[in-house]
RNA sequence: GGCCCUAUCGUCUAGUGGACUAGGACGCCGCCCUCUCACGGCGGUAACCGGGGUUCGAAUCCCCGUAGGGCUACCA
């Protein structure tokens, strides 16, 4: 039998990055064994589902790379299949309908609860005779459908990941499978979704765990046969509590717009909950589906830290396709308005050129950006630790000058041609050559750091690399006492 | 409260009774490389939640605590 899994989301926000290492285990294990991935909208919740997070969600899964291979399909498209199971249910007394309102039950909830008893429904309308439910009906109650669940005995979940799991039929509600305006609820639509889409492998968060011995009583009242399960541990914020806005970006989007990389993310997801074989921790896709295994998923609950994608998202920066990393990089450059949109094509081998020379350096394609500003923009300040530590030296103006006369009689303006002239000169000043190097790199860039002096100064070009020089020695003469020899 | 799951360095994890002086990765620290910053290389720091068993032997099996998480909705 092949192997059909799905992910079943439901639109009220975006895609987490819990809800992301869902879908990816679902599709590594479809992908792995030549499997059939679905999406399925689980939108049974008028209320919180919206247009917008399905279509976030939607993204998210397309920017990561998980296609999917049917879907998606939208439960709220199939309520007709609901209805026609709950009546069977019902006309097999395997179901009833209760007449309680919300505000009852929450009233009876809130009691129990006061008298230390477990809060579970009294299955009042468990029973009702054909007077007590006209005279209900006639009141107007709208009612729901509770599953009428068993008394006695046990359901055992087995699972995958966890064994065998007992629940006590006791402990069980007789929950509502369809709520009084008609839709069903999670744990009706989503067994006989599963039922009706031939999924054989159930593969979704741990918290799910206990909703599951209510789906088996469901599929066993359907006469349904039961798929696989397996329940993935939970991802959680740093200080252990369930993932929520406050923990800063948890949703794909935002790592997007933060400048991270789809493989690293993947790659990243794939090591939390799972290990592959060898103690390579940079797994090339591939890798990861042909070693994906349930078995090998871990139990217990994880901490997502960003320090390790980030990590990560700096070394897929560094070994990625250049030009896929440039096309990627450009939206960063952009909104920071260095570079115009549409990118004329003239000027894309050169952006191309400043990516490489940049990205070795950065961990995420923001920084690539930011990295990138003196390459597009002039310099108009100078970075106050280099300006102390270079630009105020009494000599520097000399120096800066002298390299400028050298530079300017140069034919061919090349990292080799550059480097071998500030060689030559620090040799005949019998000077270390990075008392030339540094205070150019300020002059040049502004910045202390970045990418190797010549590789800055064959970008820039000859032009733009002089212009910056005088520039900069005109601001030391005005910026810097005593910067001038001569001047005191 | 009831039911369920889980428990190895700060974090992700390897580990399925002897190969454990507990391995790898991120982070952190140091050194090397070097024009800076990174990359890379080398080295270091750091863990089996506690208590009882079982066993010749326990990170590994069992029990009890404890801690964290989940479910207990006309949310999913």
């Amino acid at each position: 039998m092949s192997v059909r899994v799905r992910f079943a989301p439901s639109p009220t926000g975006s895609l987490h990055i819990g809800g992301a290492r869902t879908a990816l285990f679902n599709w590594l294990f479809a992908r792995r064994h030549q499997g059939t991935f679905i999406l399925r909208i689980d939108d049974t919740d008028l209320d919180r589902s919206s247009e917008e997070s399905y279509r976030s969600i939607l993204r998210s899964l397309e920017w990561l790379g998980l296609n999917w291979d049917e879907g998606p399909y939208l439960e709220s498209e199939r309520l007709e299949l609901y209805r026609r199971a709950a009546e069977k249910l019902l006309v097999e007394d395997k179901a009833y309908l209760c007449y309680c309102t919300p505000e009852e039950l929450a009233e009876r909830r809130r009691e129990a609860q006061a008298k230390g008893l477990a809060p579970m429904y009294d299955r009042r309308c468990r029973y009702l005779t054909p007077d007590e439910r006209s005279r209900l009906e006639a009141e107007g109650r709208r009612p729901t459908i509770r599953l009428a669940v068993p008394d006695t005995g046990t359901t055992v979940v087995s699972d995958v990941i966890r064994g065998e799991v007992a629940f006590d039929n006791a402990t069980i509600d007789d929950f509502i499978i369809v709520k009084s305006n008609s839709m069903p609820t999670y744990n009706f639509a989503t067994v006989i979704d599963d039922h009706e889409m031939g999924i054989t492998h159930v593969i979704r968060a741990e918290e799910h765990l206990s909703n599951t011995p209510k789906q088996i009583l469901v599929f066993q009242a359907l006469g349904y046969e039961l798929p696989v399960f397996a329940h993935v541990p939970m991802i959680l914020a740093p200080d252990r509590s369930k993932l929520s806005k406050r923990h800063g970006a948890t949703s794909v989007e935002e790592y997007r717009e933060a400048g991270y990389l789809p493989e690293a993310i993947i790659n990243y997801l794939a090591l939390l909950g799972w290990s592959p074989e060898g103690e390579e921790e940079i797994v090339p896709l591939e890798t990861i589906i042909s070693q994906f295994s349930l078995e090998k998923v871990s139990k217990n609950a994880a901490i997502y830290d960003t320090k390790k994608l980030t990590w990560m998202n700096g070394h897929y920066l560094r070994e990625g396709d250049l030009d896929r990393i440039t096309r990627m990089a450009l939206p960063f450059l952009q909104a920071r308005g260095l570079v115009a949109d549409p990118l004329p094509d003239k000027n894309y081998p050169y952006v191309r050129a400043v990516v490489e020379a940049v990205r070795d350096r950065v961990k995420t394609l923001a920084e690539v950006a930011d990295a990138a500003s003196y390459f597009f923009t002039e310099v108009t300040e100078y970075e106050e630790k280099g300006v102390r530590k270079f630009f105020a030296r009494p000599e520097v103006v000399d120096l800066l000058q002298q390299a400028k006369e050298r530079l300017q009689e140069l034919e061919a303006f090349t990292m080799e041609t550059t480097e071998k002239t500030y060689r030559d000169l620090a040799a005949e000043l019998d000077i270390p050559a990075g008392q030339l190097i540094h205070p150019t790199r300020l002059a040049v860039s502004g910045r202390t750091m970045g990418p190797g002096l010549f590789e800055i100064l064959e970008l820039l070009g000859k032009e733009r690399v002089i212009t910056r020089l005088e520039q900069a020695i005109a601001w030391i003469r005005e910026n810097i006492k005593g910067a001038d020899g001569e001047s005191n």
